[in-house]
RNA sequence: GGGCCCGUAGCUCAACGGUCAGAGCAGAGCGCUCAUAACGCUUUGGUUGCAGGUUCGAAUCCUGCCGGGCCUACCA
């Protein structure tokens, strides 16, 4: 059985997520993942909560929680919406967990063992006012180059300089607004990411098959400038991971955390470790997955990302494991995604602005996001909302095209034939032809599927749902009754197939639909067809069946006039 | 500043350097009446951002320009 491992980027734990994250990465992983799984993959499908952090600190603040109360709190309410969109994660780890912990000492004890890790002393910008040393980006002043007064310390964003903050006149806390700042001294350890440049760069050279999106990044970081620059790994936080050297201590590094970005993507195995521990499993039922000397030889491992993550994915997490020594399972394909646009701006947390997964699942449920985001999933280049096109899309493609013909074959069957699948004759030249556009729309759906082209996908599923009205239009059983009771009984029959057949390769994408589809049919499963020329014909006759409730309402004028003011005032 | 991506029909997007540049939506006409005023068929619509170049042949490759966007390592 073939095996595959998938990981969606780890969404950050400060607050609720918008659309466009969603879309970024946990939905089309979701999508892959319940493929594969369809098709008869083992597959593992991890994601996590992304923890530490100075912004996990602030917000922590601002809601005025301890952090570790407010990232549980948080993580419960991410996981809860994650499963409000059906994203079938086989776990939904915490990247704070002791899991996590272990793992990221040990990687860094690993790391010194091989030479990978330079202690530096630094100078940094601490504030006595807010206790803490503050990252260049919460420091704000003048900015030296034009006088923009709120320039931030790594970058102006009026002339957009690159600054130092040492740079800034009359510099503050971008915090309490504290001017009394100070320099200080203070130790931390860099990965050696240089001495790793051009084992990164190899394995990226054979990596033919991925999306240009990911390999142009990861080069860029290679050869720009003085080529790929050593990353300082840890930070004077409270928040975090301990600085240990495996399970001993990190002399001079006491009170210390490891950075978020070092933690994080490690977390992807710790997630998998959490998931055997919350599972009663033992550990090799864990390393199987990301041990290539414990059984994972044969895993194929698929990331699923935002393009702002690509450099940590293609560089950063690869040197952490390469430079281990250690025979982790290194990512094998890498699917990063544009962005989505709200009304042809950004979404921003910070702003409010743009749908967020809550509200989104109080307006309408989960199935009508799923299918508008993912075939308008920005594979290419960024993508935009639009209530418009949403309503377009959602009362095209499923209440008119698929809702609608599972509406007209049950209605039409029971007021016609009882309750039941009706037997019927033989096949005759348009059920032979519509069986044929099938099977050719099941096979271009599969490649698609395969190569992880999610709109082309999505396009091919709509058209094999377009050939159920094909072959009704064309077949008239409504004609045929009036004559040939028979007749009638066959296409009656042939359409149910449909459904049946529509049940199952629509899972992927809406899968509560697809579950009202089985249940209409009275089947417990919709297994996938593994033989494309033989999708049909499957359902027994005599199987008993209701009409089922309308599967997708439509959206109508009105209502969409209503939630473009409703969010127009976030706009 | 450096790097990358995008620009194709009114809209959203497709098209290994090779038959008349294709779909969906929107528009127009016809058909059907089982169905969520749904479905099916036909049809209108493009100097592929602009200007050059390479080639027997360019939406596709090269150069320049115009427009939009992203990244640039301490936001994650």
């Amino acid at each position: 059985m073939p095996r595959t491992l998938i990981t969606s980027a780890l969404p950050y734990i400060n607050g609720i997520k918008h659309l466009g994250n969603l879309v970024g990465s946990q939905l089309p992983a979701d999508v892959y993942a319940r493929y594969l799984r369809a098709r008869g993959h083992e597959v593992m499908f991890i994601c996590a909560t992304d923890e530490h952090g100075t912004p996990a600190e602030l917000a922590a603040a601002k809601a005025g929680e301890p952090v570790a109360d407010y990232c549980a709190r948080m993580w419960g309410e991410q996981k809860a919406l994650a499963e409000g969109f059906r994203l079938s994660f086989d776990h939904f780890g915490r990247s704070s967990s002791p899991e996590n912990r272990r793992l990221t000492q040990h990687f860094a004890g690993r790391l010194a063992d091989a030479g990978l890790i330079a202690e530096v002393m630094e100078r940094q910008v601490y504030s006595p006012a807010d206790g803490r040393f503050l990252p260049d980006r919460y420091i704000e002043g003048t900015c030296p180059n034009c006088g923009y007064p709120r320039a931030r310390g790594d970058q102006c964003e009026n002339c957009t300089k690159q600054l130092d903050p040492t740079d800034l006149i009359d510099p503050r806390s971008a915090i309490s607004g504290s001017t009394d700042l100070e320099v200080r001294e203070t130790k931390h350890l860099y990965l050696r990411q240089s001495a790793l440049r051009e084992e990164l760069r190899a394995w990226i050279d054979s990596k033919t098959d991925w999306p240009i999106l990911s390999t142009s990044i990861a080069h860029k970081w290679l050869d720009d400038g003085d080529g790929l620059q050593d990353r300082g790994i840890t930070r004077d936080l409270d928040w975090g991971v301990p600085v240990m050297r495996g399970t001993e201590p990190w002399p001079g590094m006491e009170g210390k955390v490891f950075y978020v970005w070092f933690d994080a993507p490690i977390e992807y195995i710790a997630a998998t470790a959490e998931w055997a521990h919350a599972n009663g499993l033992p550990e090799s039922a864990w390393r199987r997955w990301w041990r290539e000397d414990e059984g994972a030889a044969d895993v194929r491992y698929v990331e699923f990302m935002g393009k702002d993550n690509v450099p940590f994915h293609t560089l950063s997490f690869p040197a952490t494991i390469l430079g281990s020594g250690e025979r982790w399972k290194l990512v094998d394909y890498i699917k990063s995604f544009n962005y989505l646009n709200y009304d042809g701006g950004k979404f921003s947390t910070s702003q409010g602005r743009g749908v967020f997964m809550d509200q989104a699942l109080a307006i309408l449920p989960s199935d009508y996001w799923r299918w508008w985001l993912l075939s308008n999933v920005p594979e290419g280049g960024d993508a935009n909302f639009t209530w418009e096109s949403f309503q377009a899309g959602v009362n095209k493609d499923l209440a008119d095209v698929l809702g609608n013909f599972v509406s007209r074959v049950t209605k039409f069957a029971a007021a016609r034939f009882g309750a039941a699948v009706p037997d019927g004759g033989d096949w005759g030249p348009l059920e032979v032809e519509a069986a044929e556009n099938v099977a050719n729309g099941i096979v271009a759906y599969q490649t698609a599927m395969d190569a992880i082209q999610l709109r082309r996908a999505a396009q091919e599923l709509r058209q094999l749902w377009v050939t159920g009205n094909e072959y009704l239009q064309a077949a008239a059983p409504w004609t045929a009754i009036k004559t040939d009771p028979g007749r009638a009984a066959t296409i009656t029959r042939f359409a149910f197939d449909l459904i049946a057949l529509y049940a199952a390769l629509s899972e992927p994408f809406i899968p509560d639909a697809a579950a009202a589809m089985r249940h209409a049919l009275g089947l417990d499963a919709a297994p996938w067809p593994d033989d494309p020329a033989d999708a049909l014909g499957r359902l027994p006759a005599g199987q008993p069946f209701e009409v089922p409730p309308v599967l997708f309402a439509k959206l109508d004028d009105a209502r969409r006039a209503e939630l473009e003011a409703q969010f127009a005032g976030a706009a």
